[in-house]
DNA sequence: AATTCTTTTGACCAACTGGTCAGGTTGACG
DNA sequence: CGTCAACCTGACCAGTTGGTCAAAAGAATT
């Protein structure tokens, strides 16, 4: 572990990071499990066990640490978002993307519901990153798609619509975590069911989009 | 049109009417687009040009309306649940029911957000129906759907996830209907693209389970 | 040990919001 | 026309909440 030469992590500074850290998981917790009008400051600062006062001093306003939280999650949706390999074949592509977004419904289902409220609502706070980041993303791998098609790869289908199903489809099952619990007989997924899950939603989109499989490189 | 014999529709009670349908159709549009906390009953009464303190004679609480609101939604729900014809062919049954989900988004985008926004939520006030009709109605088309893949006109997969797979696809055009706007230029879809959206979701989700299609009954 | 900077904290405040209420208005009905 | 019940509404109140602040406590540095 490498560390920048002049910067020894005082005890000052890990606190500081620790404190951070542990302010932006429980207000990642709270602003899923009410909104943002919903989540109060107190609220998070009672589940943090510190005082109200002490979330100011890191966080001048609510505004701006639900803004930070929004900045965590949209990262790592531009983490799975690189796993779309526009280099390989469909079925590997599309997989390991659907895939690794199903993996971030589970490990991240806080950070989900925050990103589908505040879409809900109008993205009044990441605005930009939809009209920026989002749209060349997604470009760039329409035209991917639409190479494959091209090639006969896979069927003639709207690129975007098969983006959505699979934005839609995956973190369905963290935004509407409560629904799908219910169902289960009030009991969470566990290891199997959410490797059937992946597994069952995988392959219904990839034959779906009639992708050729197993097809050895 | 037949009426109630014995009710004439005096001027006060189409004047009710018109109120309790102003107020709600208001309140569903302001709690979709703040939750429920973020909504005030000012909001609403301002929306709808009415004082305050009147919304409060037709509903005593805020959780009142918010109920009526979503019980309203949840008819809609079961309307769309209507149309999944357990006699049918699964191309006709499940084609149909997607239809109609669709149609529904379009047409009720704020009802399809309040239900998001209460599901994600932990569907404090909606638990009940999840537990009883909801799980009645899932399970119902769960054994249709067992059948359909014992007599081998679908593919073996797992029912549920079917099931969730509908719901959120095509729900998303409603609740996300921001970020579709936002990646289509920022333009609604027009008439074509929702019929495009509509074909394409039904298209590969049919084909995505291994449907038998244009078989001749 | 003294000094300086960062961090912590309880007490406090102004703005907002759900809900109340008393009094006024309007339609129904004899 | 008079009476009554349903309906409407401005003014008001109590509880909540985001944010402030001054003073205390703690770390770093000399």
């Amino acid at each position: 572990m490498l560390q920048t030469a002049d910067k020894p992590t005082s005890k000052r500074e890990g606190l500081r990071r620790e404190t951070l850290a542990l302010i932006l998981a429980t207000a990642e917790r709270i602003f899923a499990e009410h909104g943002f009008k919903g989540a109060t400051m107190q609220a998070i600062a009672d589940e943090a066990k510190l005082p109200k006062a002490n979330l100011h001093y890191y966080f001048p306003t609510k505004q701006a640490l639900y803004r930070q939280v929004v900045e965590r999650i949209f990262n790592i949706w531009l983490d799975a978002a690189e796993s779309f390999d526009t280099e390989a074949s469909p079925e590997d592509a599309l997989g390991t993307y659907i895939r690794k977004k199903m993996e971030i419904s589970r490990s991240h289902p806080y950070g989900s519901k925050v990103w589908a409220n505040e879409v809900i609502h109008g993205a009044p706070i990441i605005h930009d990153y939809l009209e920026t980041t989002l749209t060349e993303w997604t470009e760039s791998r329409i035209e991917v798609i639409e190479r494959w098609m091209a090639e006969g790869l896979i069927d003639a289908v709207d690129p975007r619509h098969l983006l959505y199903m699979i934005w839609s489809t995956t973190q369905h099952y963290a935004d509407f975590s409560h629904q799908i619990t219910t169902l289960n007989g009030g009991v969470p997924f566990d290891d199997a069911q959410w490797a059937q899950a992946t597994e069952c939603v995988t392959n219904i989109i990839l034959k779906g989009i009639g992708v050729r499989r197993g097809v050895p490189s």
